[in-house]
DNA sequence: CTTGGCGGTCTCCAATATAGACCAGGTCTC
DNA sequence: GAGACCTGGTCTATATTGGAGACCGCCAAG
């Protein structure tokens, strides 16, 4: 009986803890399969969505080629459909000048603005510990080497 | 020779804006495809790993089990691989209670309470924005079913 | 006239993700 | 004591996805 009490408080994913009892009682949950917050995490959090967002946020707007160079190795086919999505979800602008050649521009919107601010952390923060991490996988990989 | 020049400003990357030049001549640069800092980056940018972080941030040490119904949707490989990863990069700890039966709790390392303090305001933001993105997208997709 | 850039789309193939079975041990129920 | 279930995984088959590269119309430079 204790025992599955403790492991139900866990089990029931840890609902005290999370902010639902807060005071505005959120709707939304990133932890739950079907909730439309988890659908819009799982599309914005993944390398190269926030790889342009930050290159967005660090250089300015800029065109589909300079994003392509500036995101190193992002494929075109990748970098329109994660631009489409990021355009699709309101936090880009995709400008067409109908100069010759047409230009295309994008640029952050407010909303990719403020993600663009949380993420740019992240990337210096794994620029800055590169060097721990790479360290500890050649340590794991030792010893787990030994069979 | 003008224009040249300005594409290739941009074009280079936006060298001058990347904190390369600042005070500490940083090595890594997440933005470069071949640099080990993308590498790691790559593997931590994907929503598994995030949400997994965030758990763990959120409810403290949990077992394999909790995870796994405290990550929504995670199967049981993808959270293998995911907690095998972060294991190997120093970002989380497994301990094998060796009890009948084996209990196996993960728990963050400081590396990965840094990272996850960084990943939390990121989950928070999609579930605050999470409304207005998919408002977003509805408009985006009426705008653009209209052949 | 060939080459290159522009902003994509399309197709094909390899890699990856997911669903689900399976495993060895132990517990719980009936 | 038989059957079902939990534990922390692994393995396999299938669906989805990612990347490489061709192609497109249009324009400019050499």
């Amino acid at each position: 009986m204790t025992t599955e009490e403790v492991t139900r408080a866990r089990a029931g994913q840890c609902e005290e803890q999370r902010p639902t009892e807060g005071q505005a009682a959120q709707a939304f949950d990133v932890f739950a399969r079907l909730c439309p917050s988890r659908e819009v995490f799982a599309e914005l959090a993944d390398k190269w969505s926030l790889l342009i967002l930050m290159s967005l946020a660090a250089c300015g707007p800029q065109r589909f080629s300079e994003l392509q160079r500036g995101v190193g190795g992002v494929s075109r086919k990748m970098l329109t459909q994660s631009l489409r999505n990021l355009e699709r979800s309101g936090l880009v602008l995709r400008t067409v000048f109908p100069e010759t050649p047409p230009r295309v521009v994008y640029d952050l919107l407010p909303l990719g603005r403020e993600l663009a601010e949380l993420v740019a952390p992240l990337g210096q923060w794994t620029e800055r510990r590169a060097g721990q991490m790479m360290a500890a996988r050649q340590e794991f990989d030792a010893a787990h080497a030994e069979g």
